[in-house]
DNA sequence: TTCCGATATCAAGTAAGGTTGAGGTCAAGA
DNA sequence: TCTTGACCTCAACCTTACTTGATATCGGAA
């Protein structure tokens, strides 16, 4: 049995990645390199492929944590197929398709407030209080938040103006 | 002429910002609050429109010197308009645009490869040294970029393969 | 007048995601 | 054999975006 194993200055240039950046990949469990004679690090070709998928899913705003959990679904024992892979990006999929559309929402209320020109906000689309920043993570925000009938008659009135 | 200004608090409260996060936006010149007498900040109504408008950029991905640099084109010398605001979200808008077409494009690029199981790669769509992560930010990088053919024939063969 | 909460400053700490540098080893080619 | 380039480890440093803690002041209410 004859087997090829890939330098990690060869990994770095398939990738695109930086030497030092795979190393840190491997401290943090994204890649599990073997080991040569030497002590030098031994990648294997699905490698490749885990460090492509680790870069994509960084360009879309992934934290590592969330990718190691996701390539944690891969298969250890055996090198994944394509069948593994295509599950993986199946979910993955689904992420994308919800980023796309928190943007798309963001985009049409703002198409709906700032766009129209609407500023006074009151009977705005996007000025809700009671409404959140949809698919935007974690926190309720308001958006575009500012409403005059808050200043002038609130149960705050006397909080937070001044002069 | 009655000038009502704004307690950091109350911006904080408003925004869903915390007080410290109000703070460091001010040293990173997003916010340029006055003071009063005693030395506190003293905010507009504007400036709850620059914080939510800061605080949606940043969930979109926008680095804090990109808002800077959007919020500066709002003019210095009066409060903004609904026109500059709208002329603000226009561009911000094509920005979205811009990021959700990079996302689909991902996304139908894994349907097409990862999804199709057309892991051999050199007849994929997906698979291409010259193509860049389309709308994904900055630097070339190979997307899923694993192949054969370099490995056992290329001009680095005895680069990078071991044992 | 005293108290207390809200505010202020400044320095340091945190977390993520790496890069950089020092000092050392390995192995193939001249 | 010597050199050289690629590799190794470990610690320190970097940037971004904040938070935390120490210490101090302000100003409205009791």
């Amino acid at each position: 049995m004859i087997k090829k194993g890939l330098s990690i200055g060869f990994v770095a240039d398939r990738t695109g990645l930086a030497v030092s950046a795979i190393r840190y990949y491997e401290t943090e469990g994204l890649v599990e390199p073997g080991r040569d004679r030497g002590g030098r690090r031994v990648f294997e070709r699905g490698d490749l492929r885990r460090l492509s998928f680790v870069l994509i899913a960084q360009k879309l705003g992934f934290a590592l944590s969330e990718i190691r959990a996701a390539l944690a679904s891969l298969p250890k024992s055996r090198n994944p197929t394509r069948e593994d892979w295509a599950q993986l990006a199946e979910g993955f999929r689904d992420d994308i398709d919800e980023r796309i559309a928190g943007l798309q929402a963001l985009r049409d209320k703002l198409d709906g407030c700032i766009g129209c020109g609407c500023l006074s906000l009151d009977r705005c689309a996007i000025y809700n209080p009671q409404d959140k920043a949809a698919g935007l993570g974690d926190g309720p925000r308001y958006l575009m938040g500012d409403r005059s009938d808050m200043i002038d008659g609130s149960n705050r009135a006397n909080k937070g103006t001044r002069q």
